[in-house]
DNA sequence: CCTACCGATCGGTAGG
DNA sequence: CCTACCGATCGGTAGG
C-alpha cells in the first residue's frame, strides 16, 4: 500500500502549515513528523508547493461541495443563508487544521496556483452573494446597502470561526451555526425568530 | 537626525510584512527596500523580532486607543456599539498595512512578546464583550445567545475588513462602517433604523 | 553605514 | 526509503 505513506505526509503537512505557517514549516519538519529522512519525502510527493496546493484545494472543494447544493435550493433566500452559514460552520468543525491551511496559507502559493484558487474562493462568495441579492430582490432582505457589504461582513465572520471554534467547547456546531445566522439574519436588537421550522429534538 | 532611518526601516518592514508575511521577507529584502546593505540593519534595530514587534504593538496600540473612549462612553449599548465599529473601520482605513501586520503577523512573534500582544488583543476584545453584555443587561439588545458569539460574529466581520478595504474604492470609510454596523445591530432583515441623529450632510 | 564574513538551515537531487 | 550531498539563502556579527 504505497498511498499510505502519502496520505501520512498530507495529514502531517495540513497540522504543521495550520500550526506553525506555510513558510514556518521546513521539509525536514514534515519528514521528521512522519518518521522518514527529509529526502525520501521526495518518493511521494513532487515538492512543497505542490503539498500546499493539494491540501488548499481539498479543503476549498470541501466548502463549495457543502455549501453548494444549500445555496441553490429553492427556499427563501433567509432560509438559504441560514443553511449556508450551518453547512460552512459544520465544515470548519469537521476540518479545523485544513480550514487554517485553506483559509489563511493559499497566499503562499505562486502565481498560477494561487490564480486557481482565487477562482475558487470567489466562487463560493459568490454562492453567498447571489442568496444576499436574491434576499433583497425579493423583499425577504430589507436592508438599504449592498448586497457586497453584508456578503463581506458574513465571510468575515465565519472566516474568523476557525480561530475560536473548539470541537471539544460547550457549544455545539449547531448552536454556533445558529448564533452567528441570528446575527447576521435579525441582528442583536431583533427578537430571535422562534426558528421557523425547528423544535426542540424528539427521540 | 539618526532617527530618519529607523522610521524608514520600520514602515518598509511594515509594508513588506504585511504583503509578503513575515517569514517570507527577509532582512535582504528590508535593507534593499531601504537602500542600504543587510548588515546596515542593525545599526537602527536590534533584530527582526525587535522590529516584528515593535510594528504590532504599534498597531494594537492605535486600535486600543482609538476605540476605548467611545467603548467607555456613557451612550446606550447600541450606540456605543455602532461608535466602536466606526472607529474601529477608520483605523483599518487609515492604517490598512499596519493593519495585516498587527492582525496576522503577531503569530509569528516568539513566546514573551507574543503574550504580551495577545493581552492587549483580549483587552481590545473585552472592550466589545463589555458593550454587548451591558447590551444584553439593559436590554437594548434582545439576543437570547451568549454575548461571546456576538463578540466572535462582531470581531470576525472586523477582521476581515482589511483584506477587502480600499482607501480608493467606492464606499466611504463612513459607509463601510455603517453598513457593517447596521449588519451587526438590526441584520439584514430588519428595516435599517433612519440613522439616528444623522442627517444628509449640509454645507 | 560598509566590508567581509559566520554557522545554520533551506528545498531539493543523484544514485542506489 | 536511505546515503550523501548541492547551491542558495537565512539572521546576524566583528571591525572599521
Amino acid at each position: 500500500m504505497p498511498r499510505e505513506s502519502a496520505a501520512k505526509i498530507y495529514e502531517v503537512a495540513t497540522r504543521l502549515f495550520g500550526d506553525q505557517s506555510y513558510p514556518a514549516t521546513s521539509m525536514r519538519d514534515i519528514s521528521q513528523a512522519v518518521g522518514i529522512l527529509p529526502g525520501s519525502l521526495y518518493s511521494h510527493i513532487s515538492g512543497k508547493e505542490a503539498l500546499l496546493f493539494s491540501i488548499v484545494e481539498s479543503g476549498v472543494t470541501k466548502y463549495l461541495e457543502a455549501v453548494a447544493p444549500v445555496a441553490e435550493s429553492p427556499e427563501p433566500a433567509d432560509v438559504r443563508l441560514r443553511a449556508a452559514i450551518a453547512a460552512h460552520v459544520t465544515v470548519v468543525a469537521e476540518n479545523i487544521q485544513l480550514t487554517l491551511v485553506a483559509f489563511h496559507q493559499w497566499k503562499y502559493l505562486e502565481d498560477a496556483n494561487r490564480r486557481r484558487v482565487i477562482d475558487m474562493r470567489n466562487a463560493y462568495e459568490d454562492m453567498f452573494t447571489r442568496i444576499v441579492q436574491d434576499g433583497i430582490d425579493t423583499g425577504v432582505f430589507t436592508t438599504t446597502h449592498d448586497a457586497r457589504f453584508s456578503v463581506l461582513a458574513v465571510l468575515g465572520m465565519l472566516n474568523w470561526v476557525p480561530e475560536w471554534f473548539s470541537p471539544n467547547g460547550k457549544a455545539s456546531t449547531e448552536e454556533v451555526a445558529e448564533a452567528l445566522a441570528d446575527v447576521v439574519l435579525s441582528g442583536l436588537m431583533s427578537p430571535v425568530p422562534a426558528a421557523k421550522g425547528r423544535k426542540p429534538r424528539s427521540r
